[in-house]
DNA sequence: GGTATCCTTAACAATTTGGTAATTGTCACG
DNA sequence: CGTGACAATTACCAAATTGTTAAGGATACC
């Protein structure tokens, strides 16, 4: 299996580092831990890891402590640090993440917060989900250059034609409902008549030369391969 | 007075809208606001703001709805979101940041945690690129020196066009919107007309005397070979 | 102060795009 | 089969977008 990213833990409390070790796993993250603020520079500057999760109150260095003397060594820049505390109050809120963290999460946190919040961060920075390139079969679809490809044929798409295939190619053998199309590509505020979408579709399938995109009748459209 | 960044806050309550505008002012962003769902889309699609605050419980639009709506059209890939929210559960939590968003704060929320969290994010995003030589193909340009280069043959290009030309080149084939170069060229205070951006591209394709910056329609230029 | 260069704008041309209308094709069902 | 509902296709036009050019003010540099 691939690792999304690595990750390092730092707590005193074992049960805790285990509980989030356990579920960043099962997404996919390479973990490591550390059981104090001492060891997890010492990790960290080992492992280079993408994020750290560091719990605040902890012995030896202080969680911010341990930020603040990452955030000065070179080649922690990219790193990202995510605050895991029990103190509630908005002062430590703020001192943590005016010292450099990224997020900020307080105890006892669940573990789905915990990782939709990781994910959350690596999709901004990793551009993990949002912006990626969609890749089906031999079509790829990239809306940061824009450009899709067949096979490493580059076609050429006008922007509507692109944003209606890049939505159905984001969630392939999903149908979307033909109002789904016109809220998500043409937005809620326009008006637009009824053959519109089939013109695009139309236009795509000529371009693209393959076929990828299904009807279904009286409710939408899916692609596929 | 340069703007740090421009910031988009959509909520029904007035006052929460000063409260938030005038802290967020004062930290030197530029700040539009919106009162419900279906405006801040019309707003964001407007100004192109580099952060929208959303708001979850809005009229005609929720903020979730909004999300999922500006995620799914051009331009809005690097557009950071953050929910703002009375509701605390868990659910509404992991709904919001799966749908796409960077971050999340629950209402009430001070102003002081509010701003941290904004400047975090966008600490974490606009790290910027050090001028480092850029090179692609035959083409190196040096923004310490300021020279282009093509095959050893110097250009001499004007500031603003430099600028441009190395702003497309630091991301070979990335699609830049014309919103984006205006920001990051020109910077978010200054207006300058709509043809401004084409007479630059004009000249710069003009001197180097390559094709190598490609027009995207409706969306913006991008560099590549 | 004079000159050259740069930046911006305005005006118009060229191009592309998005949308519509009209027609034809297809499918399901009685 | 015939019919109705829906989708595909085609051609066309208006609107949106960009390219090009020239010109004037701003700015920097002798």
């Amino acid at each position: 299996m691939e690792f999304k990213a690595t990750i390092l833990v730092a707590d005193d409390e074992q049960d805790i580092l285990e509980i989030i070790s356990y579920n960043l796993e099962k997404e996919g993250y390479k973990v490591h831990t550390a059981s104090n603020g001492q060891q997890a520079i010492e990790m960290a500057k080992q492992i280079h890891p993408d994020l750290i999760i560091l719990d605040i109150m902890m012995p030896y260095k202080t969680g911010i402590e341990v930020c603040n003397i990452l955030r000065h060594q070179t080649g922690f820049n990219d790193t990202l640090i995510i605050f895991l505390t029990a103190l509630n109050d908005e002062m430590s809120h703020v001192k943590g993440l005016d010292s450099g963290a990224d997020d900020y999460i307080s105890k006892p946190v669940s573990p789905k917060v915990l990782v939709s919040r990781v994910n959350a961060l690596f999709r901004r920075i990793h551009k993990d989900g949002d912006n990626k390139t969609v890749s089906v079969g031999n079509i790829s679809i990239d809306p940061e250059k824009f450009i899709v490809r067949i096979e490493d044929e580059e076609v050429v798409l006008a922007k509507k034609e692109f944003e209606l295939l890049y939505l159905l190619a984001s969630k392939p053998g999903r149908v979307f409902l033909r109002n789904e199309i016109l809220n998500l590509v043409w937005g809620t505020d326009v008006i637009v008549g009824d053959r519109t979408i089939d013109v695009h579709i139309r236009k795509i399938r000529q371009k693209l030369g393959v076929d990828c995109i299904t009807t279904v009748k009286g409710v939408g459209y899916k692609f596929e391969i």
